[in-house]
DNA sequence: GTCTATAGGAAGATAGAC
DNA sequence: GTCTATCTTCCTATAGAC
């Protein structure tokens, strides 16, 4: 993920005690920005938007400090950038899961789904976005980005694109999905404590904890293993 | 909530230049610290932990900022403490209800609720706990301080309190209010919308978004008057 | 019990070189 | 397109007076 911004370029001789970073590859502005927004909702996701620094942004993305704010502007513009990034990820995610299932491409998925919570089209496009949203879980980001957002409503700009946000998910799922209001509040509740227990690292303590285990399990069904998995390659990674 | 901390002594002559402060009246040291966790717990809740500063909680709570470091020793300190004061009542709240309702003191409460969910304990608990939870949104700050621990989970001390805190909350609904773990999650689940329509300050937005308005009637159901007040109330308080 | 003064250290943003 | 240097502001925490 952050490994394809540590390239750098240069004569291939080590620094030797000069702590200064070495120049980035040049790279067209377009790209740049990619990758800038891609190590932001990294360090957002984890730190929020006060707790974060351009300067670790920009070290998540091999880049300097100033070059990151030339780019945006401001912190917060780059903050905002980053949770449209995010949002539109997940809204393609559902809409995919939508389109998939309304070409009868999902036969196979659906031999797994839950048949006690309803065999029509809303009910099963339910569950099918549930384990959507449980996958973008392995990119951390994703989620978290939102997630912050969702806490940082104090901050004007920040906050009425969040409430735009979230207002944008439920109407998806309401409209597209066609969930009646009821079973789309349910289906964003679960979001949002899947959220939370991400949000404490929860599967972090998973082995340790067999509060933790029977929280995880039966929150996360199937999907669980996938995400132990993650959360340990965060560790590592950490 | 926060007069009471407005309280200043002096000579009664305004100052003319100086923008130094007053001295604040002198209190024992216990109820001080009190009125400080009180200040803090509406800051953090506001802001986050990395967003909010000695300053403003001291400013709150009406005296100079040193002095809040000097009771607590650091700013995370004292995070983690108003944290603790947060929970404790979140679990008190959920106490008084299961004690109440097993001493047959609800039998009023009893009739307003959705009998279409159920009728044994669990079920009726879970509905007055909701109840419950819902009233404390009235005081924002308790809440909203769990959600900002929640999100805080980079933080090693501040992140270990909240998964702890919230294990605990889970294994009270499920142990001492009796709901299966499929039930305590869906409670859970429900809070931490709660907790997202609140840290997005969709209330706010209620009288011209429909969407907000049927995502907000839905999940708060007779507890949005009340909601819809509070937020009026806090918005004037700014 | 409470304050003023301030040390010491980030962090966001700008200027300007290459 | 990218960096180094730096200005300025803000913040936590300490020292010490009252």
């Amino acid at each position: 993920m952050s490994s394809v911004a540590k390239k750098t370029v240069g004569t291939g001789a080590p620094e030797t005690t000069s702590t200064s970073q070495a120049t980035a590859e040049r790279i067209p502005a377009a790209q740049r920005r990619a990758l800038i927004l891609e190590a932001a909702t990294g360090v957002f996701a984890e730190r929020g938007y006060a707790g974060s620094t351009t300067d670790q942004v920009a070290k998540a993305a091999g880049i300097s400090q100033p070059y990151v704010v030339r780019m945006f502007g401001t912190k917060e513009t780059l903050f905002l950038e980053a949770l449209d990034r995010a949002q539109g990820k997940l809204l393609r995610a559902f809409r995919e899961v939508i389109a998939a299932y309304d070409a009868g491409e999902l036969t196979e998925e659906l031999q797994h789904l839950d048949a006690a919570a309803g065999s029509g089209r809303p009910e099963q496009l339910k569950q099918l976005m549930a384990i959507a949203y449980a996958d973008l879980i392995e990119d951390r980001g994703i989620l978290m980005m939102l997630m912050q957002a969702f806490v940082a409503g104090h901050e004007p700009a920040i906050g009425a694109r969040a409430r735009e946000g979230f207002l944008d998910i439920y109407r998806l799922v309401r409209d597209e999905a066609g969930l009646l209001p009821e079973t789309a509040r349910d289906f964003l509740a679960q979001g949002m404590l899947m959220n939370t227990l991400i949000g404490i690292r929860l599967p972090e303590i998973y082995e340790q904890d067999s509060t933790a285990e029977e929280l995880l399990e039966c929150t996360l069904r199937s999907k669980l293993p996938m995400v132990l998995k993650a959360s340990k390659a965060q560790r590592r990674a950490g």
